[in-house]
RNA sequence: GCGCGCUUAGCUCAGUGGUAGAGCACAUCCUUCACACGGAUGGGGUCGCAGGUUCGAACCCUGCAGCGCGCACCA
């Protein structure tokens, strides 16, 4: 054994050990080993992200369930990697040109300009995040790390596109979708986050064309939005405006264009709300969109793709931002004296999630999916077969899944998987033997044919549409998941659609993409699917729904087994983590002042379950402390000498002392306790456990107990055996603690030589059976009754001397009168642990006048030093504590005397109060003896 | 509007029907040969409010309030 530093220093000994481990392969996965799989497939951070404690906290989670399972047996897989994430990165990325001055927009790139230039970023920054979570400890197999733009990847999201769209699943659509002005693109409903937003009113009067005295006034939020009116609408039910329906009004905006609009009726209409009239504006609001598909409305798109207002919306109001255009519009309104007025309002408003702007409602042509295998994912988790933790989760799920709407999967970015369809228009009948094949007579216009090209070994998919009916000329539409198919496309004049995929379109492969699919592998075999998944809630219907639903569709399987969801990291205020707030502090900054055993340790003691963390720095200097502390134990343990007890076996009782036994005893609890715990995945209840055994057990009692046996004139056999039992607790408590500080535990496991030269703790199978296994319970009982009354008396003891203003490095001679034989032999470890000069065993001691002391399990126990006591304090304290025993007799007995607890209550609970009154009565007495000893 | 969660010591949180707990912070004492990144002792709580069930409620039920989250959304 090796000498300890006094302190603990992290920095060095973390280096060292995930470089062996790393050198030593304890990481890596075999798929052809005998032990069972046990496997998790990381939530791939954002390829240009840099750590946070978010991913701090995942991934701490998923390294402490992997190596748990690692040291119980199972062969281990954590497969790691990241994602492309579509908007962010190309957003960073321009973002980053620009302010470089390399470009001023992205088509001054073009399309491969830019994203060779994404790429560049990607092998320069990409590897950032994977680097730091080495530097938490991760045991990640890095050999398997992927990223979602990988060559293979890719095929599978083409292959499962085509697969789709063959089924029926896919659809290209001229659709309302939510618009990102910001970023360009079209964005699924979970991208699109609402906002309370205080905006105003406006209520302007509109003339009715054919009652020229009629007006009828209108409520909008969005006066800009006016020349692309195309009707207004009523309740057909309402009584004040029925008989309208039918006539027209004149729109007001634009002033070159006032043209007339009908008046229709429509159940939509709210007759609460506002004024009973709304405004029908198909292009720019879903709702109204659907009105006008009611009514054969025509639809006018007043404005361009990044929210600026078009020649359409009018000379006045063409060219400015839709905001400026708002309060332009309404000035307008106003000038034509029928703005009636405005008033301030509160409404929620959906803003861009990545952007952060408000999305504008679009009508424009998109890919779209039909969630395949709906009803199997909707039935795991509420059967219970994939289970949710906390369970609520289930709940919020389910209500997703039931409510389920097509997903837009088209993005009009660059950066991503570039979406399989190949098109080529207005084609005519000619010779061309792909096309007819399609125009089998089975396959009229629409229907879809798979060819296979020989020459090339790939599959297209085709459809053909005629432009007209009974035209000759037609519309083939053509995908393929293969790199010839593609070739083969672009050689024969078919264009690839211009957009690419959402970024989650590749994510929900995740699970099996990563393992080789769609060829079965070693991998998926053994590994699929996996066990535990752990991730945020924020991204339950972004990723884990859509995984499940992948996961059915492909593997016809789940995907996982367990999903653990963790909660948002807050600051001490409760406030969410943001670069602007300078609230975020840095893990690497963390780890460098305490270690990544500390930060971990501190993270997960303070993260309760399934509710959001309050992140202070303060928890991770309490997990340096801790790793102090541990270190230091064994630094103890070391320079008691001798050899230490390697391996695992049962422990011999021979001549060890109660002490000892009720440490061992307790750390078989623990064990049993932990295993409880890690089921339930109560994380901050399994570090709870740790700490109170290793600190407030081991070292705070057992260890300061101990010291009796290792004084220079102890017996040589008593030393041995508690040493014994030191090295075996201590030894387990390392193999307990190594997955939440792997570093400081394997380094001492080393130190103390617990395992062989050339193993590794991280690779220490969890022992099965107690260190007391075997072992007489009563035995062990009765050890445990007798530390336990030691380690009270000890407290009272030190209570009495602090009483009596003896400070704690001043010796002091006590008598203790035992409640029985088994008293004296553990009397000197009280004397320790009691910090008393002498403490002498007297059975029949009368105490004399003036004379304090204190009644403890032990017995009772008098301090010699008459003259010096502060009999006034001691006088207080024994009478308050008598107080607070009578107080409890009279609470015990209140019940005890109620018939009807007496008579309905278990019997147990009964006989427990009866023994409290007997057992405080006592205390009473003893109390009011020493009281009256006093004066 | 619907749903979910939270409310316990100054702070962060445990505590699923039977004696209210931990860590930190605070106060006092102690550098005693594992650790001052430490030890010892102590003070501190009508368990959000109001009802109900029960022999007994922090815990179960109902209502309310405050905070947070998710879904939906009316122009």
């Amino acid at each position: 054994m090796a000498e300890l530093s006094k302190a603990y220093a992290p920095g060095e000994v973390e280096e060292t050990w995930y470089a062996r481990w790393l050198e030593a392969g304890c990481f890596s996965a075999d798929p052809a080993s005998a032990r069972p799989g046990y496997s998790i497939v990381i939530p791939p951070p954002n390829v240009t992200g840099i750590l946070h404690l978010g991913h701090v906290l995942n991934n701490t989670i998923q390294d402490i369930l992997a190596r748990r399972a690692r040291m119980k047996g199972f062969e281990v897989m954590w497969l790691p990697g990241t994602d492309h994430a579509g908007i962010a990165t190309q957003n960073t990325v321009e973002k980053n040109l620009k302010k470089q001055g390399i470009i001023k927009h992205r088509d001054d790139l073009g399309r491969e300009g830019l994203v060779e230039k994404i790429w560049e970023w990607k092998e320069k920054y990409g590897g950032i995040i994977i680097q730091q979570l080495k530097q938490l400890g991760v045991s990640c197999d890095w050999s398997r790390e992927r990223f979602t733009l990988d060559p293979d990847y890719t095929r599978c999201v083409q292959r499962v596109f085509v697969d789709l769209y063959k089924k029926g699943q896919i659809y290209r659509g001229k659709r309302m979708v939510n618009w990102c002005p910001a970023s360009l693109t079209a964005l699924s409903d979970e991208e699109v986050i609402m906002k309370p937003q205080k905006g105003f009113m406006y209520y302007f009067k509109v003339q009715v064309v054919e009652d020229p005295d009629t007006w009828l006034t209108i409520a909008t939020t969005r006066p800009e939005t006016i020349p692309g009116d195309t009707a207004v609408a009523v309740n057909p039910k309402d009584e004040r405006y029925a008989h309208l329906i039918g006539k027209h009004i004149r729109r007001p905006l634009p002033l070159e264009n006032q043209a007339a609009i009908p008046i229709v009726g429509d159940e939509h209409v709210d007759f609460e709300f506002g004024t009973g009239v709304l405004k029908v504006t198909p292009a720019h609001d879903k709702a109204d969109f659907e009105i006008g598909q009611r009514h054969q409305l025509e639809v006018i798109d007043v404005l361009h793709p990044n929210g600026v207002l078009n020649d359409l919306a009018g000379k006045d109001l063409t060219g400015l931002d839709r905001f400026d255009g708002r309060k332009k519009a309404a000035a307008m309104l106003k000038e034509m004296e029928v703005l009636e007025k405005e008033e301030p309002h509160s409404n929620n408003v959906g803003f861009s999630e990545r952007a952060d702007v408000p999305i504008e409602p679009r009508l424009s042509e998109q890919w779209f999916l039909k969630y395949p295998s709906v009803d199997k994912a909707k039935a795991v988790v509420a059967s219970g077969e994939m289970k949710f933790y906390p369970d609520r989760w289930a709940k919020v799920y389910d209500h997703w899944m039931e409510n389920i709407q097509d997903w837009c999967i088209s993005r009009q970015l660059w950066w991503g998987h570039r979406i399989p369809v190949w098109t080529k228009k207005s084609l005519t009948i000619n010779s061309d033997e792909v096309f007819l094949s399609i125009h089998h007579p089975d396959n009229p216009q629409t229907g879809v044919v798979t060819y296979n090209f020989p020459e090339t070994n790939s599959e297209i998919v085709f459809t053909a549409s005629a432009v007209h009916p009974r035209s000759d000329e037609w519309d083939l539409t053509a995908l393929t998941d293969s790199k010839d198919g593609a070739a083969w496309l672009e050689s024969h004049g078919f264009t690839q659609d211009p957009d690419v995929l959402d970024t989650w379109f590749s994510s929900w492969l995740w699970p099996f993409a990563t393992m080789g699919w769609p060829e079965e592998t070693p991998t998926l075999k053994k590994f699929y699917p996996t066990t535990d998944l752990v991730t945020g809630p924020d991204i339950l219907f972004f990723w884990v729904a859509r995984m499940i639903m992948a996961g059915y569709e492909w593997m016809g399987e789940l995907p996982f087994k367990n999903v653990y969801f963790t909660g948002l990291i807050r600051d001490k205020q409760g406030r969410k983590m943001s670069k602007s707030l300078g609230n975020s502090p840095d893990p690497l900054d963390l780890i460098a002042k305490f270690g990544a055993d500390a930060l971990r340790f501190g993270i997960m003691r303070s993260a309760p379950l399934g509710l959001d963390l309050k992140f202070d720095e303060s928890s991770v200097e309490e997990g340096r402390n801790f790793a102090n502390k541990l270190w230091n134990a064994c630094r103890y343990r070391i320079m008691q000498g001798g050899e230490v007890q390697a391996g695992e076996g049962s422990l011999s009782t021979d001549g060890v002392s109660v002490f000892a036994l009720d440490i061992a005893a307790k750390l078989d609890q623990l064990s049993r306790d932990l295993e409880a715990a890690y089921q339930e995945y109560s994380f901050s209840q399994i570090t709870g456990l740790l700490y109170d055994f290793f600190w407030g057990n081991y070292c705070d009692r057992f260890l300061e107990a101990a010291k009796t046996d290792f004084a220079p004139d102890a017996d040589p056999a008593k030393k041995a055996g508690t040493l014994r039992v030191m090295d075996a607790v201590m030894r387990r408590l390392l193999i307990h603690l190594h997955p939440f500080m792997p570093h400081i535990t394997e380094e001492l496991w080393r130190t103390m030589d617990y395992g062989a030269e050339g193993t590794f703790l991280m690779q220490q199978p969890m022992p099965a059976t107690g260190v007391l296994e075997g072992v007489d319970p009563a035995l062990i009982s009765a050890a445990q009754t007798q530390a336990a009354a030691v380690y009270e008396s000890a407290s009272r003891v030190r209570n009495l001397k602090i009483m009596c203003d003896l400070a704690s490095n001043r010796t002091a001679d006590f008598i203790l009168k035992p409640v029985g034989p088994w008293v004296a032999p553990v009397s000197e470890t009280l004397r320790l642990l009691a910090q008393a000069g002498t403490l002498t065993v007297e059975p029949d001691f009368k105490a004399g006048k003036g004379m304090a002391g204190t009644v403890t399990d032990c017995g009772e126990i008098f301090l010699l030093l008459g003259g010096l006591v502060d009999v006034d304090a001691v006088r207080a304290r024994l009478t308050q504590e008598r107080k607070k025993a009578e107080e409890e007799i009279v609470k015990a007995q209140a019940k005890l005397s109620s018939e009807t607890f007496t008579a309905r209550a278990p019997a147990e609970v009964v006989e427990e109060h009866r023994q409290r009154v007997t057992d405080f009565t006592a205390r009473v007495a003893q109390l009011t003896e020493l009281l009256n000893n006093l004066t």
